[in-house]
Formats: C-alpha cells, sequence, structure tokens
DNA sequence: TGTACTGTAATAAAAGGAATTACAGAATGA
DNA sequence: TCATTCTGTAATTCCTTTTATTACAGTACA
C-alpha cells in the first residue's frame, strides 16, 4: 500500500462520521484533508462502490454514511482502498531456471496471506465508531 | 512500504541461506531476482548494517549470511527495509482548524502503531529458515 | 599485477501518484 | 424554467519515487 488511499479514506469517513448524517460535498472534505476534491470524489466514489459511503447528485448534494459508524469495520476500509500487497511485489519476474527464483513469488504470496489475515484479524475488531471516539471534543 | 525492497531482501536472504556459508556475487544475485546488481549491492549493504549479513570484498567476494537462518526473524527483515508506514500516509498537512483534520495524525499513528506491533508479532515468530523449509527441492 | 569482485555516487529512465482542467449531468429552489 | 451548486468522470500535466545504468575507486586474490 504505497500511496495515501487508506489514510484519506479513513479522514473522509472520520468526518462523516462526525457530521452526523448530514451531507458534505467534496470541497469541504478536501478542505479538511487539504487535498484536490478530485480526488476526493474519486475516494468517495470508491467507498461508495464498497457500501460504505452514499453519496448525492446535484446542488445541496454530498456524501454521507451508508451505514452507522458502530457497523464499519477498519478491515473494511482496508479491502476498499487495497490495491496491492502490503510488503510489496519485486516487479521483474525472478529468474525460473535458479531453484530459489522459480519459486519465491509463491512463497512470498502465501507469506503475505499469513501476514494479512493477522492484520485482518486486528481490524475486523475495530470500527469507525471506535475511531471516532478517540477524538476529542 | 511502497517498493519491492522487502521481497529483494527475502530473496537475497533465501538465496545465501541456501547457499550454505558459500559466498554469492551480487552479479549471481541480480541474476535471480532480475534487477540490476546495483540495487542487490545496495540491499545486501543494508541488510549488512542490519547484522543479517556479511560480505567480503575483492575477487571471489561476495555475501553470506551473517548467523544462521535459525537465527533471523522475519520480523529483522521488516525492520530493516521499512521506512514508510504500512498503511501509508497522506503527503499533504491536515487543516488544522477542522477538528478532525487537526488530530487524525495521531490518531492513525496510533492505529498503525497497534497493526505494526499485531504484524511484528506475527514476523518474530517466522524464521528465514522457516521460511526456506518451504521450497521444494 | 591483472582480474574479479564490492561499495558508492551520480545520473537517467520509467513508473506511479496527485493535481489540475474540463465538462456533462443531476438536484434544487427561486 | 433556468441559474446555481453540486457530483461523476475522463484526460492531461506535474511531481515524486523507484529502478536502471554508468562510472570508478578500492580491495582481495592468485
Amino acid at each position: 500500500m504505497n500511496n495515501g488511499r487508506f489514510p484519506i479514506s479513513m479522514h473522509i469517513l472520520t468526518l462523516l462520521a462526525s457530521a452526523d448524517g448530514e451531507l458534505l460535498s467534496s470541497d469541504y472534505i478536501a478542505g479538511s484533508i487539504n487535498i484536490n476534491p478530485v480526488l476526493v470524489r474519486k475516494e468517495i466514489s470508491n467507498l461508495r462502490n464498497h457500501g460504505l459511503i452514499e453519496s448525492k447528485e446535484g446542488k445541496n448534494g454530498g456524501a454521507t454514511l451508508a451505514k452507522p459508524a458502530e457497523k464499519i469495520q477498519l478491515s473494511e476500509v482496508f479491502h476498499a482502498v487495497q490495491q496491492a500487497s502490503l510488503l510489496g511485489n519485486s516487479k521483474n519476474e525472478p529468474n525460473p531456471d535458479c531453484p530459489v527464483g522459480k519459486q519465491i513469488k509463491q512463497r512470498l504470496d502465501h507469506l503475505y496471506l499469513e501476514i494479512e489475515s493477522a492484520l485482518l484479524h486486528k481490524l475486523e475488531k475495530m470500527s469507525l465508531a471506535d475511531f471516532l471516539r478517540q477524538f476529542q471534543q
């Protein structure tokens, strides 16, 4: 996970959770995160596709949570933004004539599965509501 | 962890573990990983700084493990290559005038610490020898 | 003393991420 | 109805990060 998508999604969701049902515009959200509104809309689009957010077009439109913050697990956020494996992959194909090179990808994939399952197990136990609760008034 | 450093380091260490004390050159290693030898030497330099590898200059030089594969925990490899946080950071400073923006960094840092400790706990239980054992002859 | 290595710096090329521009389409409400 | 204010999305440019390459000094060996 090379980029800032997880923190950005967390920021969006935290804002929505604290807005308590009120629709927030991408411009407003972008102002809090300090990034471009188009990037916010892209992330919202992604989170919507994963069932975490609902949004409304047109005047007075914006985004809101699709379900209560208590029911949003951080593992869902992780799943929504994850694209690459956690610990990275070598870009090139290893040498198939080398006994190690031949198998390393498969072995690393297996290792990554184990690691990710440990991580997911942890994230499943945390809800967006838990996360929001840590914020001081 | 955006890049391929973890898999590359794992590949290097696996080759050295399977070489059983014999010195391997950066060219040979690069040929197995299929990357540039200079990048291999850089990773070796890093792994050496972390006490996982020893290397010898000059003719017939190369690298070898600094200790038995049984004593190399995968958490050590992780520490050696980790530079950024696991789930990424937003590049820009969030808006300090927003109650969420003001605190989000700190809250995410805290979350990341929890997550990483779960991951490290898992990696501590795995040795390089364990990893190598999975390779079929 | 030539050869085969490492170590490292500097630079270039490639890839990926983020910002920006642009604009169509939807909802609102005056 | 129609200007306004939003979303959704594509296309492009800009910037940063990764990776590859080039170059060369230094080391060890035989």
